[in-house]
RNA sequence: GGAGAAAUGGCAGAGUGGUCGAAUGCGGCAGUCUUGAAAACUGUUGAGGGUCACACCUCCGGGGGUUCGAAUCCCUCUUUCUCCGCCA
């Protein structure tokens, strides 16, 4: 959620930013503005009627305590009339203030300057790439095929008791998802970030505070007797851990690493693209979230990005870092880079992290903030990236991999599958 | 699931209708003292709105109500604790 005072200041820069989202800004702004100036104007008005109502009151209770119940009596005519004004004027006050915070929810992150414009992922830029894409034998095999032939990921057991979209995964298989969990948590680990585990299930005030509702409610799985969600991205319960906290500067920068499932509706996909692990209604992520001042959250960004990097190179994937356009860019995010592995049986690029910085639009909402050296209080910037999405890690690592007589596991990972093969 | 008790500032904990945004203690911050630190002493210390700055307004788990006036009374929801039941 942007902040108004931001909307002041740099009406005209968001507006030329929003741009980039294909976004027409200037009608929301202006509205903002304006609904912010009727609020003001509202609350003085109700401020002043309470005060008035305040001071009667006092002295009611005072004329009162001297037994002059009579000139008390006349007084609290007064303060009928004013009651009956301020209950108009707070419901004003509601009514706009609903009104402007819904608006707010509509308006997306203002994009970062570096963020190219663009409408589609054919418009995002490619900033680096990394990795030899390997020679496979002719008769390679696409994931979905080599999970049958090596029975290690199963589609129609996951369809017979729950659904398309969840995979029952077996054998070495299984053991391979629980390695890269393991791997990626500790390589997370030794980079510093702290490990912790979270509820899958969120309240809507989570949902809020991330951003994810209102605007995604449909992709999320809602439980509606309790009223919870399962959680589409460990984001939303990490990053939730600190909605209304106050920090102090020293605190940062704060660095969590947690593994979830995630779930997601994934309503609208079908084809080919969501083939096999290409998507899934439950996977598993290991994801990272930083909480940091301001000044520091790129060079924080940067640093996540050298991250998965580092990952990908021990893994010896060809990938790609995109940064997103403005019309690719998620409804929070002031700057994302995607992560693509090459995937060579299917040849095509597969996502399988997003590193994003959303500066203050999530802390505005969480009310995470901090203080300054004047003791003020501070939005800080939040962000966070996956450390990776399993299922097309995983597909990535099976086509790539893949030999003759089965398929070969990165070096890296053998110590915590305790095989070097699967066939 | 049943019965009872409770929810107050960073923490502990007073406060049962007006003078309470809230005693006191601890913690935090600043200062005095000290070579330095500790101790002691002094001051200061919740959040949000609003203002150039004040004033002023709101917030004592959430929501609603009674009253001229609510942390305090009533209703409701949530959460926590104790006892019973069930249970990985």
């Amino acid at each position: 959620m942007l902040q108004l005072q931001a909307i002041r200041d740099s009406k005209n820069d968001f507006i030329t930013a929003l741009t980039k989202r294909n976004i027409d800004g200037a009608p929301l702004l202006e509205k903002a503005i304006e609904l912010d100036d009727k609020r003001r104007e509202t609350q003085t008005k109700l401020d002043k009627t309470l005060a008035e109502s305040n001071a009667l009151s006092k002295e009611i209770g005072m004329l009162f305590k001297s037994g002059k119940a009579q000139e008390a009596n006349v007084l609290k005519e007064k303060t009928g009339i004013l009651k009956e004004d301020s209950k108009v004027l707070s419901d004003t006050l509601t009514t706009v203030e609903e009104e402007l915070q819904s608006l707010l929810y509509q308006i997306p992150n203002i994009p970062h300057s570096s963020v190219p414009a663009g409408n589609t992922d054919e418009d995002n830029e490619e900033v680096f790439s990394e990795g030899t894409v390997p020679e496979l034998v002719s008769n390679a095999l696409p994931h979905w095929e080599l999970a049958k032939k090596y029975d290690i990921i199963d589609f129609e057991l996951g369809v017979k008791i729950t659904g398309a979209g969840f995979p029952v995964y077996k054998g070495k298989g299984a053991r391979l998802q629980r390695a890269l969990i393991a791997y990626f948590l500790d390589k997370n680990t030794e980079a510093g970030y702290t490990e912790i585990q979270v509820p899958h299930l969120v309240n809507e005030a989570s949902g809020y505070g991330t951003g994810q509702l209102p605007d995604k409610e449909g992709q999320m799985y809602h439980i509606g007797e309790d009223d919870l969600y399962l959680i589409p991205t460990a984001e939303i319960p990490v990053t939730n851990l600190f909605r209304g906290e106050i920090l102090k500067e020293q605190q940062f920068p704060i660095c969590y690493t947690a593994y979830t499932p995630c779930f997601r509706r994934e309503a609208g996909s079908y084809g080919a693209h969501v083939r096999g692990l290409n998507r899934l209604h439950q996977f598993d992520k290991v994801e990272i979230v930083r909480v940091e001042h301001p000044s520091k959250s790129f060079e924080a960004l940067d640093g996540m990005v050298e991250h998965v990097k580092n990952i990908l190179r021990e893994l010896k994937l060809p990938y790609r870092i995109l940064r997103l356009c403005g019309g690719d860019l998620g409804f929070t995010s002031a700057l994302t880079y995607d992560f693509e592995v090459f995937s060579t049986a299917q040849d095509r690029w597969l996502e399988i992290s997003s590193v994003s910085n959303f500066e203050a639009y999530q802390s505005n909402r969480l009310k995470l903030r901090y203080k300054d050296e004047n003791g003020k209080s501070q939005l800080a910037h939040t962000l966070n990236g996956s450390s990776l999405a399993l299922p097309r890690v995983l597909a990535g690592i099976l086509e790539n991999y893949q030999v003759e007589d089965g398929i070969e596991i990165p070096e890296v990972l053998v110590p915590y599958c305790g095989f070097s093969k699967i066939d």
